[in-house]
RNA sequence: GGAGAGAUGGCAGAGUGGUCGAUUGCGGCGGUCUUGAAAACCGUUGAGCUGCGAGGCUCCGGGGGUUCGAAUCCCUCUCUCUCCGCCA
């Protein structure tokens, strides 16, 4: 969430910058502008009331000790009234707090400057392409008929112990998945980035911290009679890691990774979209986070991008990166880019990839801050970045490199596999 | 699942109704001494809200209650530890 002084002091600023995203926030502004006004007489009121009500109690102890029995009884009694005022404030001090939170909460982080204008995936700017571009003869198949071929993918084995979108990953095909999420995580500790193995099932609280929670939790799957949440991506504990953390300015940056499956319900998805391993309820990913300094939180992008780019070549897949728009950028994001590889037999643009600066959105409702020399406290920035998403990558992989022997294992991948052909 | 114990500042650990936001030790920071360091000694050292400021308010796991007054008493929830049971 967007912090009051944000959305306080430079109210043009503000309103110019949520337009951008296509909120006309002007009217959240000015209910806001006046609950935080109310909130603050309120405490005001309610301060002076406690510290008198303070103030009486320290006299009442000190004319007992004293032995003025008389005048500390007669203190006693003056307290009623404060006490019965002091209940009315506080509960108005809380609804008013509750209200304002609920209002800021509605509003999307601000878009970072170079955030393309726009409403839709069309404004979205290519930043740029690379990676060879395959040529497949008129006969090539999808992925998801290469799976049933060379039997490594079994979707309907999964319908029958699961449901769609929960697919049997076999032979060659396990190993390859084995392969792909080793390959990630070295790639990223030789980056500098620190493994993290996290729980799959988190807590409400961080469900919240991460945003989750409360209005998205129909797109996880929950654990009812413990009430824990299956995560929708690593993401989510780890970036928890920091919940309710102070850092020390020499403890930037922190760069994590960690491979998890991710479970999302994605509820309403129907089509060819969602055709084989297009889009899927559990699949396997390896996430990158970085809390940074802030700064600097746009070079670490910079740095997060460069390096999600330099693992797309070494598997020679086509890839273009692309800058969203205003319209496109998620509700809680200041920047993003994504990564497309482009899947030959299907003729389309996968998004396997996205990797965003958060600023200090998260940082908010995480209370992740750090203490400068001066012990004063700020919010830190979080960014995180998929390093990679298996399925969309697989699923370039088979189509881009299927051939009448088989299917090619990209050099950079064969030590994992221990076999260059699926065949 | 059964029985018991506990949750206090970065850590350890006092405090069982009244100047306690909290003794003390360790750690951290600053200083004295030293060529430098160590040791020793002295000082300092939680966070949030609010106010120009002096200051005020809140926070001793969370929530509620008793009381003029709660870290301290009561209720409740959560979590941790120990023993037993079960188990990969």
């Amino acid at each position: 969430m967007l912090t009051l002084k944000q959305l306080r002091e430079n109210r043009a600023y503000a309103l110019e910058r949520l337009a951008v995203k296509g909120v006309d926030a002007a009217a959240t502004l000015d209910k806001i502008e006046q609950l935080d006004d109310t909130r603050k007489a309120l405490q005001g009121k309610l301060d002076a009331n406690l510290a008198q009500q303070n103030a009486v109690a320290k006299q009442v102890g000190m004319l007992f000790k004293a032995g003025k029995q008389d005048e500390a009884n007669a203190a006693k009694a003056t307290t009623a009234a404060l006490k019965e005022e002091s209940k009315t404030l506080e509960a108005q001090l809380r609804e008013t707090e509750t209200k304002l939170t609920e209002t800021i909460v509605t509003l999307p982080n601000f878009p970072h400057i170079s955030v393309p204008k726009g409403l839709s995936a069309a404004d979205n700017e290519i930043v740029r392409t690379g990676g060879p571009m395959p040529e497949l003869p008129a006969d090539a198949k999808p992925h998801w008929e290469l799976a049933s071929q060379y039997d490594i993918i079994d979707f309907e084995l999964g319908v029958k112990l699961t449901g769609a979108g929960f697919p049997v990953y076999k032979g060659k095909g396990s190993a390859l998945q084995r392969a792909l999420i080793s390959f990630f995580l070295d790639c990223n500790t030789a980056a500098g980035y620190t493994e993290v193995m996290p729980p799959l099932m988190v807590n409400e609280a961080s469900g919240f911290g991460t945003g989750q929670l409360p209005d998205k939790e129909g797109q996880m799957y929950h654990v009812n009679l413990d009430n824990f949440y299956l995560i929708p991506t690593a993401e989510v504990p780890v970036t928890n890691i920091y919940r309710d953390v102070i850092l020390n300015e020499s403890d930037f940056p922190i760069k994590l990774t960690a491979y998890t499956p991710c479970f999302r319900r994605e509820a309403g998805s129907y089509g060819k979209d969602v055709r084989g391993l297009n889009r899927l309820h559990q699949f396997d990913k390896v996430e990158i986070v970085q809390i940074s300094h802030p700064d600097v939180s746009y070079q670490a992008l910079d740095g997060m991008v460069a390096h999600v780019e330099s693992i797309v070549q070494k598997l020679e897949l086509p890839y273009r990166i692309v800058r969203l728009c205003g319209g496109d950028l998620s509700f809680t994001s200041a920047l993003t880019f994504d990564f497309e590889v482009y899947s030959a037999a299907q003729g389309r643009w996968l998004e396997v990839s996205s990797v965003s600066n958060f600023e200090s959105f998260q940082a908010n409702r995480l209370k992740l801050r750090w203490k400068d020399s001066n012990k004063k406290m700020h919010l830190a920035h979080t960014l995180n970045g998929s390093s990679l998403a298996l399925p969309r990558i697989v699923a370039a992989l088979l189509e881009n490199n299927q051939t009448p022997e088989g299917i090619r294992i990209p050099k950079v991948l064969v030590p994992y596999t221990r076999f260059d052909m699926i065949k």
